[in-house]
DNA sequence: TACTCACAG
DNA sequence: GGCTGTGAGTA
């Protein structure tokens, strides 16, 4: 139960409270609201609400015969993620494996299978989780304005705008008495009917008289100044956010509501599942005598060892705050790294006030596979898993199309591989068109990844002659750098090439005769045409795809006649695909943008200008 | 652009 | 441990 116990005068000024209502500022004022809210097992929750389990069936995700998420109910048996497969079921008889959806090699799509799928023929699928997760995220951005996701399953809010409205409309003439901005505010004689905290309260030392500084139920907790009134707002804002999730989409969530996201995304971990924690400023050294330096976000790896053995072995949060109360002896200590210094600093008094980055735009995907032994020991083996990995790129470029009812596409793509020998290379090329048809991307993206394949042998042949390619261990196709067609009127800020010479071919009313193109430059191969179509002042390596040792196993081709070396029979054949797919690209092409190309090309610059407006105005909104 | 490292979930 | 992602840094 809250108790007002406000202090004579506030430590707070008008303007703390009104920076709330502003999302750029709102992070950094001391009476900031963040919270941290995280999905509990969340792969485990969606294989048992997609089986129609309940809570207490002892759900696993697996993949392969690892456990990637453990139901709480089944970690009630003992269950942890570092189990096989086997060693969780000797734990618990009873245990529900769910293994994830799956690609099966050569396949373009996903699907949840009835066997058990092994890693030689299968690739995992973490779409459905991802889509869950999006419903996730939108319910959250349906109600706050600023959301940052942290990865699939958490996401910070910056509750500014939700407690400030609350407080205007529980105090609707606060504001009258404010001479200045500077102004300390009122002092608060009343708490509003129904207002309290919900959840998990850490305890103030002045709380504390009682035995452990966390209490239950029956205990008082003080609201001394606004500081504890937001922090009190956010965590009844929480807690219906987290509501909302559960009877929208029945996912348990933890929560940790504080003043910046370091201190949110520990208390958000500190009860689970289902469950919130609520940490005021007061209580914030209680609250972090529960954790180690290292277990602040960014500092669980080399950094935060470092700096322990920079202060002469692991040392207490409480004693790092204590013992460093000047900024300019942590500085000494950590090797004149201001910054770094400076942020310690801050974490360790909860005041480390970073900013929430309200970045939804994926900024690359990638498919990704690892391969068991010999089972990709030569360039067909890998072809079925490029269809794969094509695959899932594209059902992930049409969730996003679907998402932002946009044509969102990627720039760039480059294919990365691992050979056994320990010898990783990739190779990257910039796509130059960009079909709003799926079936004509998807055909479009796997001419390109062969093509960066093929390119990948030469660069193995001529940079490491010594180490063979094959047999490989890993595979990674990713796009990135993507951009919305959907708002372009002007092509010419996104293909500088490829744009002027359609515009004027639009403007001399010819016809781009791509097959003809194509053919003038039949010498060079696709990947080449994309990369240097873009811009020749950097020429990529020569692909000599001639020099390629003779062989006898030649055939001709029946598209063009020519004789065709075996090993070159794929490109060759991805080289026709290419050229019939560019005439029905371009076709797609100037249909889904023709008419803006025409406005664009000056007919209309007034037009034109204003629609460019509108199009920053919608960018600066759109995601992408 | 190619490649590596660090960190996280 | 396998998989997916971001960001920094280097040449």
């Amino acid at each position: 139960m809250a108790l007002l116990k406000f202090r004579k005068e506030s430590k707070f000024k008008y303007r703390n409270l009104l920076d709330l209502n502003d999302s750029k500022k709102a992070f950094n004022s001391p009476l900031s609201v963040i919270c941290h809210i995280d999905l509990n097992a969340f792969f485990a929750q969606c294989e048992q609400l997609r089986l129609g389990l309940s809570d207490n069936d002892p759900v696993v995700c697996v993949q392969w015969n690892t456990l990637i998420a453990v139901s709480y109910a089944a970690r009630d048996y003992g269950v942890t993620r570092m189990d096989r497969l086997e060693q969780a079921k000797l734990k618990c008889p009873n245990l529900i494996p769910a293994h994830t959806a799956v690609f099966k090699k050569g396949e373009p799509t996903w699907k949840y299978v009835d066997y058990v799928p092994s890693p030689v023929n299968h690739k995992v699928s973490l779409d459905p989780y991802r889509r869950e997760g999006k419903k996730v995220l939108n319910i959250f951005r349906s109600e706050c304005d600023l959301v940052e996701k942290a990865s699939v399953d958490e996401s910070f809010m910056d509750l500014g705008r939700l407690v400030f409205s609350k407080i205007m409309s529980l105090f609707p003439s606060f504001l009258d008495n404010m001479k200045s901005t500077s102004d300390k505010l009122p002092v608060i004689d009343k708490l509003p009917e129904g207002l309290d905290f919900k959840g998990f309260m850490i305890k103030k030392d002045n709380e504390a008289e009682e035995e452990p500084e966390i209490a239950g139920e029956n205990n008082i907790y003080l609201v001394e100044d606004w500081d504890d009134l937001v922090i009190l707002i956010g965590s009844m804002i929480c807690y219906d956010l987290r509501k909302k999730v559960e009877e929208n989409l029945g996912y348990k969530t933890s929560g940790g509501v504080g003043r910046v996201k370091t201190i949110a995304k520990l208390a958000s971990g500190y009860q689970k599942p289902d469950q919130q924690t609520i940490i005021r400023n007061d209580a914030i050294p209680n609250f972090l005598k529960h954790f180690r330096l290292t277990d602040f976000w960014s500092l669980g790896g080399k950094t935060g060892t470092w700096i322990n053995e920079n202060l002469g072995g692991e040392t207490p949060i409480s004693t790092i705050r204590e013992h460093y109360s000047n900024l300019e002896d942590l500085t000494k200590i950590l090797d004149k790294n201001a910054e770094l210094a400076e942020k310690i600093y801050l974490m360790v008094r909860g005041e480390y006030a970073a900013p929430l980055e309200d970045r939804e735009a994926v900024k690359s995907m990638a498919s990704n596979k690892n391969f068991r032994g010999n089972s990709v020991s030569k360039r067909d083996d890998l072809i079925p898993w490029i269809r794969v990995f094509v695959g899932e790129l594209l059902l992930r470029i049409q969730d996003t199309d679907e998402e932002y009812n946009s044509i969102i596409r990627p720039l760039k793509m480059t294919l990365s591989v691992l050979s056994s020998s320990g010898v990783r290379h990739s190779k990257q090329c910039t796509l130059t068109q960009s079909p709003k048809d799926y079936d004509l991307l998807s055909q479009m993206y796997h001419s390109t990844s062969l093509a960066l394949l093929k390119h990948l042998e030469v660069i193995w042949n001529e940079t490491t002659p010594s180490q063979k390619m094959f047999p490989i261990i890993n595979a990674c196709l990713s796009i990135l750098v993507f951009v919305n067609l959907s708002g372009i009127n002007t092509l010419d800020e996104l293909m500088p090439n490829i744009r002027k010479r359609r515009v004027e071919d639009v403007k001399t009313g010819q016809i781009i005769e791509t097959e003809h193109e194509f053919k003038k430059v039949k010498n060079e191969t696709l990947l080449e045409k994309f990369i240097n179509s873009r811009e020749r002042t950097s020429p990529s390596p020569e692909m000599k795809f001639d020099n390629i040792p003779d062989t006898e196993n030649t055939d001709n081709c029946r598209i063009c006649g020519d004789k065709i070396d075996i090993t070159e029979w794929q490109t060759h054949q991805d080289f026709h695909l290419a050229v019939n797919l560019e005439s029905k690209i371009n076709r797609n092409f100037e249909e889904s943008y023709g008419e803006r190309l025409l406005n664009s090309t000056g007919r209309n610059k007034k037009l034109n200008k204003k629609s460019n407006k509108a199009q920053d105005r919608n960018q600066s909104k759109l995601p992408f």
